[in-house]
DNA sequence: TTCAAAATGATAATCATTATCATTATTGCG
DNA sequence: CGCAATAATGATAATGATTATCATTTTGAA
């Protein structure tokens, strides 16, 4: 069985503490900052039993995974290419089109990932001008 | 400014030879089994070289890039779990409403990539007997 | 309390991709 | 055509994120 331990629980508190979407290594820097600190390996392996246990959810970036609070509602994200900003968007008439599309073609979808890469309103400001 | 080199022809040729999705390390192999090897940091650099061109394109997946041919109409991907199979899908209506969702937040959209994950219609019919 | 199963942490190993750098090829020009 | 200058190649080292090892420690069920 899972066990509870000090570290999991660290990691998951950090986390549900906050809507940033962390990478492994500023979650153990965040947690020796706070006194608690984890073995990186321990922080990888708490990640991955704490998604698969549905306590937090991550999104596959091209060189990492990030990872977020779960108990949001299902929402996809726009990335800042200039700022690195993370924002999130949820639309109902998407996400039923995906599932049509994919049942049109016998496809049956356990998961999805929709990110769109750009300028946030902040940095398209200064962008032209 | 960019040289023509025969490197280059030969793994844009190889790519636009078929429908597959490569990565790195299949073109180098495939390549070089059709008599023309080529140093594999030269193909990472021609792939770079080539889509930053617009001659190819290319998918980010959790652990590799994988390349594919530019001349088909822009298209999104699913990705069966079980046999890796990669089909894609085109939704108009999808698209746009990505857009506005964007627009919507003042979000500049200069690309975006929407993956499904699943079970393509053959594994999904062994699955439950 | 007892102990087997599971977790931790330090560290080595993987793997894809990029960086180095000496050598070679391409291309505009005379 | 023949020549640099400029870019590309290729062998290989380096990176960076993540996983594997393995000895040691912790957890939780009985
Ligand atoms: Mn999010
Ligand atoms: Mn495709
Ligand atoms: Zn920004
Ligand atoms: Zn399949």
């Amino acid at each position: 069985m899972i066990k509870l331990t000090a570290q999991r629980q660290a990691i998951l508190d950090m986390i549900n503490a906050s809507d940033r979407h962390w990478d492994a290594d500023e979650l153990a820097r965040s947690l020796s900052d706070n006194g608690q600190p984890i073995g990186i390996a321990t922080v990888y392996r708490g990640l991955a039993t704490l998604e698969a246990a549905g306590l937090i959810e991550s999104i596959q970036l091209a060189d990492k995974k990030r990872y977020e609070r779960a108990d949001k509602a299902h929402h996809d994200h726009m990335i800042c290419t200039v700022c690195g900003d993370i924002e999130e968007f949820a639309h109902a008439k998407i996400e039923s089109l995906q599932l049509s599309v994919a049942a049109e073609k016998g496809f049956t979808v356990t998961g999805h990932q929709l990110v769109m890469f750009g300028l946030c309103e902040r940095c398209s400001q200064g962008e032209q001008k």
